[in-house]
DNA sequence: CATGAATGAGACTTCATTCAT
DNA sequence: CATGAATGAAGTCTCATTCAT
């Protein structure tokens, strides 16, 4: 009958998101996480491993959420190559309005995590890509798509864009306002800068 | 006995470059910096603020090069538009190919360092970025680049990219070959993914 | 429902006794016990002050069974001062032959609890030694033993040896098997190593 | 031209031992060794790997004292098979009355240790332990020792008698002189308590 | 009596930085 | 200028103990 079932450990990993987005993970300390949650720093290890583990779990949740819905997009027979290259866009996007301390956390410590304990990594990361990939490839089959481009390079110059322009909304939001950068994403990718 | 003379402070940003490149610069402890550039310790500190003050200078250094060289792109009145755009693309990329140590620090240390102190952060930078979207508005203004995109979103849209590119093809540089990147981003920027 | 009552207790001490036999009574935490106690972590303060409780309370029960045996062997009129004799080093073995475990935490932790808070420690342990020193003065007195040593010496003596003995034979009971450590030590004690 | 060369390490190890024989190893904090070697916390680590390293080179210290003295020992041709078995408990006990508190980390920790990382532990005690026996051997070879003992049992129990009475002594000086404790337990290893 | 989630004091250890030489 | 031993503040993590249920 325990009052707060189930919360403490959200209460923690809202907690860490608003600190890792605000002075990033490394100066984000255990203590100040606690206080934030409104539990004791000794707390936080009864729901994670240590302090990469928070991070390695917010990435895990992360990275769950698009996987599925992408993997929606991908089977939804209605959907035209171009419009599932959109909806992909908008889904990532979607994900971070709700939420823009994880779009910090996301865009800035990535890196660290993947590099650090690459291991440990969410495995939804790696399926994510997959299906991106397959989308990206059934663009190609059906003409809609160059198939001029390598698909590793496309995907991970999508990507790169798409984060650091998310980092940019983060930090200022009236330089790149989301709508703005939604369509200017989708414009470039689809037609590129020549007039 | 002047040999060495001068060469400290090289040395000292050499080695960080090479360590902060290996393992993240939270990872670099500065007596290996001082280990791996031959020196003590505590000479560091002659040259250097503080360990910071290391990264900071790795960035001046870099952008202060590539804004001296994009200023020699923007003001060469012999390239067109798309010449000058190619020109800005390549130059980033033939300063990492000299040094991809130098690429990892750029691409995973940036964020960072321009959050923790960007009262800091070198001026090229800025200038860089300036001289980069004059580039861009010429080529808008000479009717050779859609007038549909927002100039600062392409920029970090552009860089972006193209950081995210140079960080796998550092960890993996078979998957990702420094020329197909280039030629890719080259495509995609023109003519976007429609076929 | 009243199988189980009254074993909880026993239980606790029982896990205890193993879990310091194998760990050591510092690596040892309250919660490993529980666990194998098949109880509650908090239970245990149910039954025990603190964690040191525990161990003094192994160390009472321990101590108090062997001062009421040697009490009954001091007191038996049939028995010469060498059968007094052998029948204490006997009884030691025996009682830790039932238990090899608690022959562990007997040596290695009797001097940790004794030092650390002497003041609760059992009463047992200084009426056995009182029971042991008089059958040692009657078989001097009997002029079966020597009376050129001195008693407190000699009855540390003894309790040291076997203590060492004991806990080789816990780590390594084929280098030290029980029944030749038990002669040898008779032996030793009566008539030394001369030939 | 270090004012306290090669001092620093030297009082850490012995306010090590001292505080080790007053509190315990567990109970002594780094941070009180520290003080009481009149440095900075951190500066132990500088000579230590960690807290039981410090413990690791207190034994290995003694061991090594041991065994060297003990080998001249057993060398020396001179030497009756008695002569140099009370030179070999004499050996001990002169150590150990140079510095009392380093008999009782001695003899309070060695367990600890040498179940904690059997695989760190000096290699000196092998050593000590091996000619110790040698000593015993030639004593029965020479028919000056009964043959009807076990000698690792033998070892073990001489051992272990010393070990504890030395303890005693420790805490109890006036209950246990050394020098009767010494010739006690000389008697007794030779000739037993029988009269 | 029993539980076990929660606590929080406290320990070890790291490492950027200093400063006497 | 150069050194590198020394510093000590600060951070992560552990675990005996408590207490609301």
């Amino acid at each position: 009958m325990r009052v707060k079932e189930g919360n403490k450990e959200k209460d923690i990993l809202e907690a860490a998101i608003k600190l890792f987005a605000e002075v990033g993970y490394h100066k984000a300390k255990i203590s100040k996480i606690a206080e934030m949650a409104g539990v004791a720093a000794g707390s936080i290890y009864l729901y994670f491993e240590d302090k990469e583990d928070i991070l390695l779990k917010i990435f895990d949740e992360i990275w769950h959420r698009i996987y599925l819905e992408l993997l929606k997009i991908k089977n939804n027979s209605n959907l035209s190559p171009f419009d599932k290259f959109d909806a992909m866009i908008d889904l990532i996007f979607d994900i971070y309005i709700e939420n823009p301390n994880l779009a910090m956390v996301f865009v800035n410590e990535q890196n660290h995590i993947q590099r650090s304990t690459p291991e440990k990594f969410t495995v939804f990361y790696e399926k994510f890509l997959l299906s991106g990939e397959d989308i990206i490839k059934e663009g190609i089959e059906k003409h809609a798509f160059t198939n001029n481009l390598d698909i590793n390079i496309l995907r991970q110059f999508i990507f790169g864009a798409i984060r650091s322009l998310l980092q940019h909304w983060a930090i200022d939001p009236k330089t790149y306002p989301l709508n703005k950068i939604r369509q200017n994403i989708k414009f470039i990718i689809k037609y590129g800068i020549e007039k």
